[in-house]
DNA sequence: GATGAATGAGAGTTCATTCAT
DNA sequence: AATGAATGAACTCTCATTCAT
């Protein structure tokens, strides 16, 4: 049950925003009781703190795992990039709510959205750096670009979830050889 | 009057979020009372969809006459980022709500931020295809790459405004970097 | 319109106490809407806390008054008696409230109902220690007598309220005796 | 498992009130879970009223018993109130929260409590009315006069529990003084 | 135009109680 | 007998909005 609240939560927040995702509304969803939101979460913000810590912890050890495994900077962030995208095609609406909610204000306390908002783009830079040092990668600013590209994921799925105008493969290798050319030493 | 509400909605935007701004809160930051916000404004969307609609406007504007001026469509996107960044040290708070709550689905349906959201990306889209035409450009899908770089401008202003770690100038001169290197024909 | 709810609040927590006494059913009781409650006090404690405060400095104020009069410090207590039954009279529901909430736990932390349990008593002392010093009270523990009087008045008024058997008029003179004979010198 | 929930009870009622005991509380400081207390105990308020039907049945008990071995009133009096601040000593808790929610008008129709608001006076108003007969006590309103003395007794005992300054056995003995002395036939 | 008291729907949250295990 | 997840009514409080002054 703690797994369907969740699911409608995500559902709700990915379609109506944090605003306009009353608890009362969450527990409809999920075909529950108000009441059953707080057995298994203890507010709405204790909930919403989850669903970000949870992310952060799957996403954060894919990545440490890409980067012992692959040499190449680059092709690290490709990885990423092409996992992401995989687990965007696993649940859609997560990947919109991260991204909106993260930049929500009433939000920014919540230790779990605090770590996708700080520690993921730091783990990107750690791997830019590492490029530089490798000669993959041109000079640049490595805090600032690993902001860049973090922002350029996120709007690209957000752009696929808002705009359906696009085809999720080429966008996802439209934004590689964007990204690609643009680190890249000449 | 007008003025001094929709700075102090602008101010407390910016802090709070629209969650959190309520007018009464709008209205103490102006110094004036509740009752006031509704002779210059309809509701709370509708003062929103003001703000969205004046800086759309000003926006565009400044977009096509750059246009109609400079030949290249590189100089024009560089250019315009120029701009937005001169806009920016105008008036840091407001480009930071522009960025948040054109996302907010629950501001989704006010005319002025599907102008802000929709039309600013066509006008985007439009450079690319002509800078293509003229052989600047490169082979790209330019309606997904012009919504990358919208986001791209966005997700610089954004962090200008969050992480204070960075300097202004060199954001702006990286970005143009990035972008430039990314979209120009080899 | 602060009246009016104050009234009904008053009412209300006679006849039901405080875990009964709902904001709905305070507005319910006064006529208004639940959000006006909130317009005149800041919450269900806030409101509380006036009621106490707003009591604490009429009694004070009186008491303060006959001790200045009155030489005699067994009349101080005798015509304080008087009229805490007068006040009494003019609202039996005040009275009970004020007995009933100022040992309620949940209420104890508030300013209001603190002075009332605490400053009450502390000039009740006073007045004792005034008697014995002028040789018309008996030896005896004043801080705990003045305790004992204070909550033999409270159980009096207390029992008016709930038993209804009693004449008030001979419940007061039979108090005045009793407590007059208690403390006086033989 | 009965006896440590209904200490948990009364450990919990003395120190937060019926208001803020909840159920789960109670549960939670006896250890075990929020069905158990279901297990033994038919509600909230049946738990409550089992409480008040034990203390009234050993009070009374107890007073039974003086008065059937004491021939005069005077003393059976004061050995109760000598009985009643040893049991206070034995249970100083228990002693709270019957003087306290013995007032709270949500309990007020439970068998258990009215027996206690009630019928404990009573037998007090019978050992008056035998003094009078006795000529030991002067002439006075025996109803009454049970009723302020049944409230003088929680009044010291709550004081007692309360602030803390008193000494316990002057705060009896000065009760007995107070009491003797305000009853007695000069 | 400007005010702010009044409104009432709806928010998040708590809690006594039930019942399948 | 003991458990604790599930319940939903009811609570306190907030808020955009209105309107008489």
């Amino acid at each position: 049950m703690k797994d369907t609240i969740m699911k409608a939560a995500v559902s709700l927040l990915a379609s109506a925003g944090y605003g306009a995702a009353s608890m009362r509304a969450i527990a409809d969803q999920a075909g529950v009781a108000v009441g059953s939101l707080y057995v298994h979460y203890s507010s709405k913000k204790g909930l919403i703190d989850q669903l970000f810590k949870d992310a952060f912890a799957s996403r954060m050890a894919h990545l440490l795992d890409l980067q012992a495994r692959l040499p190449s900077s680059v092709d690290v962030l490709m990885a990423f990039i092409d996992e992401h995208f995989r687990q965007l095609a696993a649940d859609e609406s997560l990947a919109l709510v991260l991204i909106r909610e993260s930049q929500n204000p009433q939000l920014a306390d919540l230790p779990g959205v605090r770590s996708f908002e700080e520690d993921l783009p730091k783990a990107f830079e750690a791997i830019l750096e590492q490029g530089q040092r490798q000669g993959e990668i041109r000079p640049l600013d490595a805090r600032l670009v690993s902001h860049l590209i973090f922002h350029m994921i996120r709007s690209a799925v957000y752009e696929r979830q808002i705009c359906c105008h696009h085809d999720p493969l080429s966008l996802r290798d439209e934004l590689k050889t964007f990204i690609k050319q643009a680190i890249s030493t000449r």
